[in-house]
DNA sequence: GAAACTGGTTTCATTATTTGGAACTCAAGA
DNA sequence: TCTTGAGTTCCAAATAATGAAACCAGTTTC
């Protein structure tokens, strides 16, 4: 599966290089030989080498002697528990997921952003589970699905216009939003809304309506979506579904804001 | 919660020690300042910041403007899914864990080792549903576990001595086996009867029986384990599920070997 | 069977980055 | 107002990263 969402990064130092090439790693999706990153790499030869080295050596890439191959390592699920943990929202709203989920039988996503991608946190099934791009931990692009409209819409200034300079406006489906403008145009009128729409702009045949989460101070600290396919709903349908929506991510809003990690 | 096991890494440059500071900050288990963090490093004030800066930069920590915390990034939780995905035994062992949860009742553990320390990638409880990094990505020490000692007895002699040289040896309870010599002897039976028992070695009152996951051609690639407590269950009546256990290990051990990844 | 090739690893002088002591800023508290 | 402490910036010295080229197997080709 190709990634034509690629974020930009600016590029801090010596560990900025090393995160790019481990990010570059796990874009693959496969194990990959030093061949292949060498290729569209543009280090030279022994400089990727040993950055290898010290990703493997670190356990953040794990070296397969057999096929020669790099993954990513398992440090890095170490590492992801406690992220996810502290630094996600999905323990605190799955209560609310669940119970949305059961409500209205769809697809739910609980996503945040994340440098300009949207990172999907926390996901219910839908009854009749669809087939689809989207796990926990998976990422997606900001300007072609609901939940990254609406949280990118709901950013401030700063952080919005920085967001959008990090997307790639490829063009997924005919009815992706591919240009700058358009974009803005959406941002706009989802403001105005208060939520977003998925109008099979990601996957052809796949819609949904999606919320931000905002904080009392007006914070987006992530979004909610229901997503179907045009076979089971359609957007009129979806937007019955409004309210319920609205009222889960500002509950998940309400509990996130009291809790107060142990100390 | 202290943690008492903390593996050694041999300090390759300035990634090292970037990512070393990853993990203390991971370590506290919630947002931490910088003076906390500045306190228990070696690393001189500027130094410090300049390394959190760089990994906030790249996503890789989370800081709140608003309470001058560091916390993981949610970077890691995008890169923990492939990592995961690719290099766990996970998602290949997924329906053999199912079976044999079902059939015995008891909670049951996967685990790889990752760099010294026993790594949990998957999990069954009496009923849970799947999530992924709320109960995968804890660690455990390698020495007081049913899995760790699994792991590291089937080992090969240099990684054996690796895995051994980063033991904390900390007494845990007054059954855990805390010295080198008396973890070398309990290697040496495991490896001679095949499965590793955990007599409350971690916590008391907490048993369990482990057996290695081993390639055809003997490579350890993790462990699996039924943990009880002493009041429902006793070493003996734990035993009566070895064999059980071992198909298990075995069945996934095949099923990993036959699986090749998409090209 | 030798020669060219491929894919990976190592060397070493050059270069750029990291380092850290100290100085600075900005609040909050006495 | 004066102190104190947390956080941030400076800059010369120390150190680590760089990358061209050499090297070292195994393979394939001639």
């Amino acid at each position: 599966m190709a990634t034509p969402d690629a974020p930009q990064r600016s590029n801090d130092g010596t560990v900025g290089k090393a995160l790019e090439i481990l990010d570059r790693v796990a874009e693959y999706g496969r194990p990959v030989r030093f061949a292949e990153l060498l290729a569209d790499s543009s280090h030279p030869k022994a400089t990727l080498y040993r950055l290898l080295q010290t990703l493997t050596n670190q356990g953040m890439l794990c070296f397969d002697d057999l096929q020669q191959t790099y993954a990513p390592g398992l440090r890095l699920v170490r590492l992801a528990h406690t992220a996810w943990r502290q630094s996600s929202l999905a323990p605190i709203a799955r209560p609310h997921l669940d119970a949305l989920s059961t409500s209205v039988g769809e697809t739910i996503h609980l996503a945040q952003l994340d440098q300009g991608q949207v990172l999907y946190v926390d996901k219910r099934n839908a009854r009749t589970p669809i087939e689809m791009f989207s796990q926990a931990g998976k990422v997606g692009p900001g300007y072609c699905t609901g939940v990254g409209k609406a949280i990118i819409a709901h950013l401030d200034q700063d952080a919005r216009e920085d967001a959008i300079r990090r997307q790639a406006f490829f063009q997924h489906t005919p009815h992706t939003l591919a240009t700058e403008t358009a974009f803005r145009d959406e941002l706009e009128s989802i403001r105005a809304d208060g939520v977003a729409f998925d109008r099979e702009e990601h996957e052809p045949g796949i819609i949904c309506i999606a919320a931000p989460i905002l904080s009392t101070k007006g914070r987006v600290m992530g979004a909610l979506s229901i997503t179907s396919s045009t076979r089971r709903q359609s957007l009129e349908s979806l937007t019955s579904l409004r309210p319920l929506l609205l009222k889960t991510a500002n509950d998940i809003a309400e509990t996130a804001e009291s809790w107060q990690f142990p100390t």
